[in-house]
DNA sequence: TAGATTGTTAATCGATTAACAATC
DNA sequence: TAGATTGTTAATCGATTAACAATC
């Protein structure tokens, strides 16, 4: 049994989907139609509709879709209603911010420790413990680990990847690095910001552009 | 006179051949084909040339590309050779890290200053001035502002983003809120830290239950 | 029943891939 | 000259948009 694919675009369309029912939500609107969504998020109603129906019927006709359960149900096909194990790799400025502000909750993920080469300046990172990497197997063996938050330095973020493979599921990388070497069955997520600063300098350079002509 | 678009997709891997270029030219290799970079990256050979040629035409029949030459083109084209000014807003745990360890210089950008309502805390962060937000009017008359980097609480973000429009040419949001009421001259290019957790999530659930079968 | 809006099929558009002539 | 590989045009594939029958 196959299961069709689903395409990237309409899995990162999803948290806006879910981000915009739960702005409704919270102003008391009960029930939304795909054009209304469309109108305030500057898609179509058609895109939003087949969006949707990759996953199943969620509306209803002549009425449209009900705020609070379509929401329920996007947010359970991202699995935000889960519970997902994390660790973060890297207690440096970055992880530290992200193991202290992140809400892992609202993403059905839930942090439990931290590794550091050096965890000397402390036993805790806001409420998690922290433990030196060389600890991190041993961690593995008594605890599952869905996922591993990367935010070490890059010259060690593919060392560090390679050895996670053994226990975990999903790789969430923050570090400047294209990860080469992770097999199939792991997912890699990248976070590069200066992919997205890039591409904010392009744009902002085509826009000076644009105005001068 | 009509610049053809050229789709995000093509902007979002320019960042990605830059880096395996700097890759090779480190390993000292001075030239690369297509065919190469396909196998590399898990591209196309015929893709790639598309890419190149949204921009020009920056190699050569029968040989390929000079991979420092080819690394020049692209760098320029998104404006890392650039230097644009940046503030930061919020000094929270995440914009200290990002002021802290972010490598503005490799993206063309220099960042100028920080702001945030409780300044109190020092006079500088890393290496930068640490103003009130009060002052940013005053700072932005005085300093030109290309890019705010957003990184306020998200119930302060939208009317710090409405607040910057007079005086900024791109917001850099970091924040988990879907700016609205910002002009079309500025852009807008969003860090969604949830949205990258939740497709990691959705595939890994995916992952498991391809498994299963 | 009439009106509204979905779910879904068909049409269009854009992006990726393939092919090949140009040329180094 | 022969071989290699680009730049570019044509073909294919996938994603978005349009249309409309189903139905609440």
């Amino acid at each position: 049994m196959k299961t069709k694919k689903i395409s990237d675009n309409v899995i990162k369309r999803l948290p806006k989907y879910i981000r915009y029912l739960e702005t409704l939500a919270s102003l008391g609107v009960t029930r939304v139609s795909s054009d209304e969504i469309g109108e305030q998020m500057g898609l179509t109603a058609s895109q939003i509709r087949q969006d949707f129906n990759c996953f199943g019927s969620f509306g209803q006709q002549g009425y449209g879709y009900n705020v609070v359960e379509l929401r329920a149900k996007l947010a359970d096909i991202l699995g935000m209603t889960g519970s997902r194990s994390a660790i973060i790799i890297g207690v440096g400025n970055l992880g530290r911010a992200i193991a202290k502000n992140f809400s892992f909750g609202n993403c059905g993920v839930i942090l439990k420790a931290a590794f550091d080469i050096h965890p000397s300046e402390g036993k805790n990172v806001g409420k998690i413990p922290l433990y030196n990497i060389n600890e991190i197997e041993a961690y593995a063996k008594e605890n599952p680990v869905d996922i591993a938050i990367l935010t070490v330095p890059s010259p060690a973020a593919n060392d560090m990847a390679v050895r996670l493979i053994p226990f975990v599921k999903g790789i969430w990388n923050f570090t400047n690095v294209e990860l080469n070497g992770i097999p199939e069955n792991i997912v890699v997520e990248d976070v590069h910001f200066s992919d997205s600063l890039l591409a904010l300098n392009y744009y902002m350079t085509q826009n000076e552009l644009e105005e001068k002509n």
